[in-house]
DNA sequence: CGCTTAAATAACTACTTGGCTAAATACAAC
DNA sequence: GTTGTATTTAGCCAAGTAGTTATTTAAGCG
């Protein structure tokens, strides 16, 4: 990757449906790469690359056992991405209130239509 | 991108640093192209291809004000990327408890070594 | 040793990205 | 309409990505 700074690299990596689904199944425990190339329709070695990724990424971590390389999950730089992203909670919780706002007038204007009914 | 899936689309767009500085400005209100580029050492079409990417990963919207083009934070898709990761916050956690551990343990052992100083 | 399994690497292709410059568009004001 | 300002589009290029097949490394087992 171009960008070299943690954040930009670990978002690239997590801009993949496969290594989500990756990091997916490791969330239920460590697995050899055959593992987890079983549910894919692709080659090992193109599982292989997307384990680089991840792991490049510092979002797994790779041990040895004779001739399997288990993968396990690393959560740090899913913190820090949650970290960067909390800064901007206060932004989707204020469109909520706005939706609530909307929700609660549209009640009030129904509950006023019930008890004042038009003639 | 070749990963079109919603959440893939906005990793992807979070995958730089000048679009993370560019949605970092627009926490603070919305701005103009302009006003945008200016802190960036880049062409103005360098920075249109960026807002571009963000449009497209729904991360801003563009009004249309005379000639300007005000872009404002739209931060729907922030709250997905931040639900898919809490699925994982109790790794990051749990990494966290055996530092504690560690780290209590640790004091414990230089407790220990004060009260029972080696002869 | 030779054989099998697990995984990584090499080498290739098609496609995408991020940047540039130059040209085009959109709108306002004169 | 012409000029000026804001922004986008077009076209290019270097680099990166995601996948493939074929080959290679590593380890265990007879």
């Amino acid at each position: 990757m171009l960008n070299s700074d943690p954040l930009s690299v670990t978002f690239a990596a997590l801009a993949d449906p496969t290594r989500r689904a990756i990091l997916g199944r490791l969330a239920h425990g460590e697995a050899t790469v055959m593992e987890l190339a079983k549910p894919f329709d692709m080659t090992l070695p193109g599982i292989s690359k997307h384990l680089k990724v991840l792991e490049r990424a510092g979002l797994i971590t790779r041990g040895r056992e004779a001739q399997w390389r288990p993968c396990k999950l690393d959560a740090k730089r899913l913190k820090d991405v949650s970290e960067w992203i909390e800064e901007y909670r206060r932004f989707w919780e204020a469109s909520l209130d706005r939706l609530d706002e909307y929700l609660r007038d549209i009640q009030a204007k129904e509950k006023d239509a019930r008890e004042k009914p038009r003639p």
